[in-house]
RNA sequence: GGCCCUAUCGUCUAACGGUUAGGACAUCGCCUUUUCAAGGCGGUAAUCCGGGUUCGAUUCCCGGUAGGGUCACCA
């Protein structure tokens, strides 16, 4: 069915919820893998449990996976569509005598009694050998006659798994490792329909800050929620990567690319891993750094608000700022935080603020007084600095004219009587950036106004 | 509880018998043309415990402890 030795994989996916984070990780270890064997990646959603499966959770899986650049070569297969195929198992087993079907009270209406089907059990040890664990050894016994269908139409997890990777003709199965128990029972269905042994690659999970099982309660933890967070996918990407897996150098920012080039089984870790949001997002600045110019600005407009989008001055002030907000920001979400503490609004409207903010705190004055007054003759000395200049000037223009002045009169108390004029605010980039964003008129303005609001 | 798996700084990890146990993120301090950010430099910080094996254990073996997974007519 598929050419010989070509490694097939399968991301194999219940619709019962959002993609997230773990299963996402499982995905990029099953694409890196195929992708660097040249195989082929089969995508497939486990759908049988009716009851919980939704149209919903199936297009966020596709949207997830479509956004992280996690493509697959087959697929989507539904195992809904293929009862059939099933049956056809089921019925060979129950006439070979490796399975049968039984009458038992329902579990749910214990005044019901139904039929359902249990694989005989050949309670013998089964031994595997695991890319990521070594051997593994179980004793099946345990297991007893296990139910793999609910009726002969109505088949569950385990047997739907075997008969799909076989009749797909996986030859690697890479899931997370709380499927480590189910294998042995998985193994014991493919010998009975006679289908070869899959080479089995458990990865470990991944953990939430208490090392318990990652789930909603820890917060974000759907991919399409980091998408909206402002995350980068090449930085999730690479971010999962890194848990649970290392190239083994110092390199720490990879590309699809480079992953694809250096992943390796051998070299993936085998306890849990802690999802820490702290390195995602230094990761996720790094690739912001890595981003083209105008992918940028495609990004920061969309968390922009409409607001200072219309303002009149703004096509022409925002290439001077999309590199100040590059620097402030990890997240583009955080674009949205920043015009809520007023940090984008001043490049395009005159500050409000306090007369007595221009006074810089007293560990930057360097034990000179100051006084209000004294700053408004700073400021007005200022203006006289600034007025012979040119309307388009550079920020080195500006510092070269005002440094020698504010040397004299006190550097803290001078570039933060001028930085807090054109800001209004704690926090700013440095005076000279605010009036070459500005403009000369803008920040002779600016300056009066100051001046204006000292008595 | 049975079975299975795991165990290095707070976090992600390197080391595949011999290292001052390395790196990154975070944190702390200092520096850089005031603040913030960015950047630079430096500091604090780890081999779960107990036995073996060995000239020598983070590394190999056994036991304990802790954590996780699984024991469904969910996947």
């Amino acid at each position: 069915m598929t050419e010989k030795g070509k490694v097939i994989t399968r991301f194999p996916p219940s619709p019962t919820g959002f993609l997230h984070i773990g299963r996402a990780r499982t995905a990029l270890f099953n694409y890196l893998f195929t992708r660097k064997n040249g195989g082929e990646m089969i995508f497939r959603l486990e759908d049988t449990d009716q009851a919980r499966s939704t149209k919903k959770f199936e297009d966020n899986i596709i949207e997830s996976l479509a956004w992280l650049g996690i493509s697959y070569d087959q697929g989507p297969f539904r195992q809904s569509e293929r009862t059939e195929m099933y049956k056809k198992y089921l019925k060979q087993i129950i006439d070979a005598g490796l399975a049968y079907t039984s009458i038992e009270t329902d579990p749910n209406d214990p005044k019901i009694s139904k039929e359902v089907i249990r694989f005989k059990n050949p309670n013998k040890k089964v031994q595997f050998s695991d890319l990521v664990r070594g051997e593994i050894e179980f004793d099946t016994t345990d297991l007893k006659d296990f139910v793999i269908a609910r009726n002969i139409n109505d088949p569950l997890y385990h047997f739907t798994v075997v008969v799909d990777d076989f009749e797909m003709g996986v030859t690697h199965v890479i899931r997370g490792d709380d499927h480590i128990s189910n294998t042995p029972r998985q193994i014991l269905i493919q010998e009975a329909i006679d289908a070869p042994r899959p080479i089995y690659a458990h990865i470990p999970l991944i953990l939430a800050p208490d090392r318990s099982k990652l789930s909603g309660r820890h917060g974000a933890v759907g991919v399409t929620e980091y998408r909206e967070l402002g995350y980068l996918p090449e930085a999730l990407i690479n971010y999962l990567a890194l848990l649970g897996w290392n190239p083994g150098t110092d390199k720490e920012v990879f590309t699809m690319e480079e992953l694809t080039a250096e992943f390796d089984f051998s070299a993936v870790q085998k306890g849990g891993a802690i999802f820490d949001l702290t390195k995602l997002k230094w990761l996720n600045k790094e690739h912001m750094k890595l981003m083209p110019e105008d992918k940028f600005e495609m990004e920061v407009m969309k968390y922009l608000s409409e607001e200072i989008k219309t303002e009149a001055k703004f096509s022409m002030i925002l290439p001077k700022i999309l590199p100040l907000i590059k620097e402030r920001i990890s997240t583009f979400g955080e674009i949205k935080e920043m015009a809520e503490k007023e940090e984008l609004q001043y490049f395009f409207s005159m500050p409000e603020y306090a007369p007595e903010s221009l006074l810089c705190p007293p560990k930057f004055r360097k034990d000179k007084v100051v006084d209000l007054s004294s700053i408004k003759a700073i400021l007005s000395d200022l203006k006289a600095l600034i007025e012979p200049l040119k309307e388009d000037f550079d920020q080195s223009i500006i510092k070269d004219t005002i440094w020698p002045y504010a040397e004299e009169r006190g550097r803290g108390i001078v570039l933060w009587a001028m930085r807090y004029a054109l800001s209004g605010q704690e926090k700013s980039p440095d005076p000279f950036t605010l009036a070459s964003v500005i403009g000369k008129t803008e920040t002779l303005k600016r300056l009066e106004n100051a001046i204006q609001k000292i008595k």
